[in-house]
DNA sequence: TCGAATGACAGCG
DNA sequence: CGCTGTCATTCGA
């Protein structure tokens, strides 16, 4: 987390806001929408956010609809997905075909 | 189950 | 000037 990406992680942030509340995505949702494959690069991202509200990264989870991590701590990203309206079942997301939002 | 790959940037030789 | 390491992941054998 030495890298402190611009352009690219402004990219990963504009899509994070484009999902609309009560859904998420993954971080291999996001890394296709960039047309990249660097999906860690784009968990990175997430990192270096500037706010949580601007960059709602509690919306991001893995393609196996697992929460990951979050800046504040997974139980906490799954309160925020749960206050949503996204019911989370050992810290994995329930129906996330239900509630996963595509860039197309 | 484990390792390799991917994109981008800072630091160092 | 050029290479390496890191990152909240993902996929394949």
């Amino acid at each position: 987390m030495k890298n402190k990406d611009l352009s690219f992680n402004q990219q990963c942030w504009q899509l994070l806001k484009k999902i609309p509340k009560g859904k998420v995505t993954t971080y291999k949702a996001l890394a296709n929408a960039l047309n990249t494959k660097a999906y860690q690069a784009v968990g990175s991202a997430m990192a270096a956010n500037p706010d949580l509200i601007s960059v709602p990264c509690h919306r991001v989870i893995n393609s196996d609809g697992r929460i990951g991590k979050f800046a504040l701590g997974e139980a906490k990203k799954i309160e925020l997905l749960r206050s949503e309206g996204i019911e989370i079942k050992d810290n994995k997301v329930v129906d996330l075909e239900h509630c996963f939002f595509d860039f197309s």
